[in-house]
DNA sequence: CTTAGGG
DNA sequence: CCCTAAG
């Protein structure tokens, strides 16, 4: 098969679209060679190529059996083939690797100029630098004369790290691509990655964040860079934080990942994030970054990333506005998905990374809770934007609606039945109902307190987070929330209500740490001025690295801490660091049962209290009557069924209260008032069952014959002083 | 989960 | 109504 789809990355982060094929217009190639002049800055360049073909260029059609590319010119690995490709300055060896399976990976390394030689000749590269090349992993073979080192994930991906940043780039580099990935890109559509760091876009920053053609000043690279500063990601683990290195420091050997791995990567599928960086390049607050690619190759790749990712991303991350620089960095449940897409991405982001080496994040606290590639991100995002504060995120599932008493006539009809429900609906809804939050089964009354000291922060707690819809005492006004917030739900003192208990909440809310434990409006977080607080927590279920869309990057390395030495950029960043929270993040990123502790995040407010009718009473009587005194289970079916709200537990506990209002004075009955008649019976019942049950106990296998069995319910048992009715009377509520 | 009881 | 020990 023959695949026509290629995938180039520029380790410089300049990347060279397929030439326009020979039918296509000549303005289309004259427009490609334009754009290549114009990026002569790229010092590497890097084709990969997957699913077993290579196309060297257009012209050296490639077929899977053989190499098609001239000798000095390429190396390409397919499956079982051996390439060799030398260039007179740098020879590059690739041996041939067998995988077994499909062929699939290959890739070509090379200093750019080979390629712009042999391969793409229109393009002009200076290649300088030597790249290593090493494919870890099945494939595991050894390129030399590079400086970079791959590591091929399964028989996918494929992750380039340099060791060495070009001349002119230091820093700049690599990429991650799956067999998938070259699927599925054409010709046509190249895919284009860009090594470049984004500068601070989101993770999904193709929801939110504008894409930064805009953004991207000129073409030429910084050259003054000289500290260059790259994070290996370490395998599996995650658990990484980025550490930047200085240029001169070699990366240390890529650990292999293992399959488990692997097939978690081809999962994210990270060749869709790759279009991300380059969508995602933001801009640099201090104008470091210079974006190489041309608005024109944005189209490419806007286009491209619309069509990879049709699928949506987190609306989480929907929520943020594109000002807030933070809002998407975070990666957390869903996002799992993406940043481990980031991930892939690796080399890319390093890049990145180098470029910015100057930002660091100075603030290492969010970063201890991130995760692999995550955290790195994040490090790259405050470096350049300024940290706010660490988020909270939280999901709520769903607010169970706060009991509602509906009273009717029997002989409504239908519809009015469903608007009275509505009404009652209506009026909780609006404006009747007030979040009320607990955290470790507390209630949480003071409103102004931060998230953070009320012990609500991204590395804790949150499966003891609870929330819950309370009745909205009309006597409270609803005072933070103006109409915006979506829910309408109103925040007032917060007061404990004992009818939600069972709100089950699981927040999923992307807070800011700093906002005040008042979300009741809605979630409508209100910063707290936080100038210093600054770190991107977020938690995640999902062991995945995580890397911020920045491109930041970040590894889940093991020794590596992160290392955010370089502060230069933290001024610049700082003042910008506190940007309006959006009122967003109300989307659920990850998902974090609030249940599981039931004991302590679970909702603990009392039920709300609930007289017994009249009529409850009869009913309950009668079934008592029926049934004794020691089946309340039964007596809940055969009386209660319908009744939500009374457990069997209530129904002995009335059964109990019965009897002692029975054996008191009228005068020291309280509340409605239980007709003597009933009391009467209770007695009765009770004085006639307990009997039952003594006699039981002291012959337990004649008793059973005496006792009126559940079966023989609907004969009245002769000893019972009281007629039965064998249906019973079902409450129906 | 049910019961039975104390709180 | 809650909480819980027991079964």
């Amino acid at each position: 098969m023959v695949l026509d789809k290629r995938l180039h990355y520029g380790f410089n982060g300049y990347q060279f679209p397929p030439m326009p094929r020979a039918t296509r217009s000549a303005r289309r190639r004259r427009s490609f060679k334009k754009k290549h002049e114009e990026n002569q800055m790229c010092a590497f360049d890097l084709l990969a190529i997957v699913a077993g073909n290579l196309l060297l260029d257009k012209e050296s059609a490639p077929s899977s059996s053989n190499t098609t590319a001239d000798k000095d010119q390429c190396a390409a690995v397919n499956s079982n083939v051996k390439y060799e490709w030398q260039d007179e300055e740098k020879p590059l060896k690739v041996e041939a690797c067998d995988h077994g399976s499909a062929a699939r990976n290959l890739f070509v390394c090379g200093p750019s100029q080979v390629h712009g030689q042999g391969c793409s000749s229109k393009e002009p590269l200076v290649a300088q630098n030597n790249l290593n090349l090493r494919l870890a992993s099945a494939l595991t073979k050894k390129v030399e004369g590079v400086s970079s080192e791959y590591r091929e994930f399964g028989d996918c991906i494929l992750e380039v790290e340099t060791k060495r940043a070009v001349k002119d780039e230091p820093g700049k580099f690599g990429m991650v691509l799956s067999s998938n990935v070259a699927n599925a890109c054409s010709l046509e559509d190249p895919v284009v990655l860009d090594a470049k760091p984004p500068a601070l876009a989101s993770l999904d920053s193709s929801a939110k964040v504008p894409l930064c053609r805009n953004h991207i000043p000129n073409s030429s690279y910084p050259t003054n860079r000289d500290d260059v500063n790259v994070v290996s990601r370490d395998d599996d683990e995650n658990s990484g934080c980025s550490h930047p290195i200085t240029k001169k420091k070699f990366f240390r050997p890529a650990p292999r990942i293992g399959n488990r791995r692997i097939r978690k990567i081809m999962a994210s599928k990270y060749w869709k994030v790759a279009p991300r960086f380059k969508d995602g390049t933001v801009s640099n607050p201090d104008g470091d970054l210079k974006p190489v690619f041309r608005k024109r190759k944005n189209y490419y790749r806007q286009q491209r990333s619309e069509r990879l990712y049709p699928f949506k991303k987190r609306k989480h991350y929907a929520y943020s506005s594109p000002s807030n620089s933070y809002g998407g960095m975070s990666c957390n449940g869903d996002a799992s998905g993406s940043c481990s897409r980031m991930h892939g991405v690796t080399g890319a982001s390093s890049s990145f990374v180098a470029q910015h080496t100057s930002l660091q994040p100075r603030d290492s606290h969010g970063m201890r809770t991130f995760n692999g590639g995550a955290s790195s991100s994040f490090v790259g995002q405050r470096t350049s934007f300024q940290p706010r504060d660490c988020h909270v995120k939280l999901r709520i599932k769903s607010f169970r609606v706060p009991e509602l008493l509906v009273e009717i006539p029997e002989s409504s009809t239908v519809g009015s039945l469903k608007r009275t429900v509505m009404e009652a609906v209506t009026a909780i809804l609006g404006g009747g109902l007030r979040v009320g939050v607990l955290l470790q089964g507390k209630k949480v009354r003071d409103d102004n307190k931060t998230l953070l000291q009320t012990g609500i922060s991204h590395n804790n707690q949150l499966d003891s987070l609870g929330f819950c819809l309370e009745p909205n005492h009309s006597r409270t006004p609803p005072s933070l929330c103006p109409g915006d917030s979506p829910f309408l739900l109103q925040c007032d003192t917060p007061e404990p209500l004992s009818r939600v208990k069972n709100a089950k909440l699981l927040a999923v809310i992307d807070v800011p740490m700093d906002l005040r434990v008042d979300f009741c409006s809605t979630f409508r977080f209100v910063s707290l001025p936080t100038a210093d607080v600054v770190c991107q927590g977020i938690c995640t279920g999902s062991p995945e690295p995580h890397v911020n869309n920045l491109g930041h990057y970040i590894e889940s390395d093991h020794d590596s801490a992160s290392s955010p030495a370089d502060t230069s950029m933290d001024k610049s960043t700082n003042s910008k660091a506190l940007v309006a929270v959006p009122a967003m993040n109300v989307e659920a990123l990850a998902v974090i049962p609030a249940h599981r502790n039931s004991k302590q995040s679970e909702i603990v407010q009392r039920r709300i209290r609930r007289p017994f009718s009249v009529a409850e009473v009869e009913a309950l009587v009668q079934a008592v009557e029926k049934l004794g005194t020691g089946r309340w289970r039964d007596v809940k079916l055969r009386a209660f069924d319908n009744a939500k709200h009374r457990t069997y537990v209530d129904l002995k506990d009335k059964w109990k209260t019965l009897v002692h209002t029975a054996r008191i004075s009228p005068q020291q009955r309280r509340g409605e008032p239980v007709p003597q008649e009933l009391l009467d019976r209770v007695l009765t019942t009770h004085a006639y069952w307990s009997q039952q049950q003594a006699s039981q106990q002291l012959k337990p296998s004649a008793a059973g014959r005496d006792l009126p069995s559940p079966l023989r319910a609907g004969g009245a048992c002769s000893n019972e002083p009281w007629t039965v009715d064998s249906e019973g009377f079902q409450i129906d509520f």
